[in-house]
DNA sequence: GTGCTTGCAAACGTTTTGCAGACTC
DNA sequence: GAGTCTGCAAAACGTTTGCAAGCAC
């Protein structure tokens, strides 16, 4: 799993284990904590620098939740976000319920989409008054 | 227009404008640099205090397109965001193209989406190698 | 030993806040 | 005149960077 060129050094490893154990959505912050727990002086930029790099190399998705930090999951869990403006609260829900959306935008304007990488906003179920 | 105990200041008439002359996506500072091409002394703070307010009141939507600072744009204006992960081009497309999303969200999960407040993220036609 | 990787500290860009004075109503 | 709104300066926030030392290979 040590990647093109790439060296397996124990905060690479320690990070690897925090998405794995945690899954989820986790900011940087959080995966420092993780990290952090087993091995204290990890610092918050090394946790970028790997995060920057696993995305690069698809391991991990990085997605914008609103107003918040970015939060960051296993690249193989494929599902979309659904964030409620008001509550704030997040549910992920399955690729297939893009499916119409990503059709119209590729035969229409040639774009892909990558269902993982953003959030659907809107009021939930809740919070429609 | 002016609103529910509000107070119609130089300030914010010149921001409105701003988004009626502009339309189109603009962040804080490029409203502002607007504002102040007429009012020289107009704070960023006093646009952000503004632009908080007008989204409150539903007059503007505001939007994370990718990674840089947030854009707004009038809430009259429906329709959706497509941006690009390689080349950060962003195309507007019509709302339609996010009726089956919205019907697939509103009748699984009871969630109401507000397209015109989140972008889909993707590849552009140009940028799929 | 080479050079990728790290900790640290400092910078960055965007946004928010505290405060005293200015303005609208 | 009461209370909202503003400019200014400083802080907050999430993230990125430069550098010298450290470690995997």
């Amino acid at each position: 799993m040590r990647s093109r060129g790439g060296r397996a050094t124990s905060a690479r490893r320690l990070l690897l284990a925090a998405l794995v154990t945690r899954p989820g959505h986790l900011s940087a912050e959080e995966l420092a904590a993780e990290v952090q727990s087993r091995a204290p002086d990890v610092n918050l930029s090394t946790i970028y620098r790997n995060l920057e790099e696993l995305e690069r190399l698809r391991v991990v998705d990085r997605t914008h939740l609103g107003h918040g930090p970015a939060t960051y999951h296993l690249a193989s869990a494929a599902h979309g976000h659904l964030v409620c403006e008001k509550c704030g609260s997040m549910s992920e829900v399955p690729d297939q319920i893009f499916d119409g959306l990503a059709e119209q935008a590729r035969e229409r304007y040639g774009f892909v989409i990558h269902p993982n990488r953003f959030a659907v906003t809107g009021l939930c179920a809740g919070c429609q008054r």
